[in-house]
DNA sequence: TACAACATTAGAGTATAGTCTATAGTTGTA
DNA sequence: TACAACTATAGACTATACTCTAATGTTGTA
């Protein structure tokens, strides 16, 4: 597919996949047969890309980190042990953030109280 | 204090705090009975502002949620209801994070079962 | 009193992550 | 075949959150 039908079907701008092309997130590849244009195609893979993209995004990954988690994904070539490192590092940092949250959760549930006691 | 006693004790650059005082994170208060300088002096509550900066910072807010979180936090003049508004939102905006980060947790682990399969 | 250390303001510079514009070429259809 | 819609590249622009520099003035100590 070219790149105006993987932005509907994700639902990221062409700009946007352009720009993660840039930071090396995902490839097109153009068509040696086809000698009229040099137009990428994109296959379900960079759907794949885009979708992990958006979860990594949401949970407040850069683009290096993600840049990370896609070559742990999809590069073939990467030898098990690395993935694997790849991956545990991301899950640490994942338990990290999860820790942080609860623990300011925490705090503003002992203000939420702090502050409905003060009222009386 | 002074913005350097301030820096010192929290370990936060005067180039930073001084740009969470243009924010609007923070204030120095000029003493009105010295009279051959414009220095701001600075209180205990701005060392709890810093560190809540911090704290929140570090869960991934932004200065503009920050914002709103030290408002309900300082500020004697809000009212109570509308400080439980912003704290009940504030709790809500870090359930969906934990929520997501669960997720993406859930993901990877998934994965790294798919990868070691895959290897045999 | 010289001068190092500190203070303020204004504004420039950096990094990250997009977002948009201009230019030029290609494709599909009425 | 005209032309709207699509594609590629380069580079300008934006927002957020700092980070640093320059210019100017103040304070404290040897």
């Amino acid at each position: 597919m070219l790149i105006n039908e993987l932005s509907k079907r994700t639902g990221v701008t062409i700009h946007t996949i352009r720009f993660y092309e840039k930071s090396g997130l995902l490839k097109g590849k153009r068509k040696e047969e086809i000698k009229s244009n040099k137009y990428f195609h994109y296959d379900e893979e960079a759907i794949e890309r885009l979708e992990l993209i958006r979860d990594a995004k949401s949970i407040g990954f850069t683009i290096q980190e993600i840049s990370q988690l896609m070559d742990a994904w999809f590069n073939n070539k990467m030898s098990l042990p690395k993935k694997l490192a790849v991956l545990d590092d991301k899950l640490e940092t994942i338990e990290s953030r999860i820790k942080q949250l609860k623990e300011m959760k925490k705090l503003l549930l002992q203000f939420k109280k702090d502050v409905a006691a003060e009222s009386c």
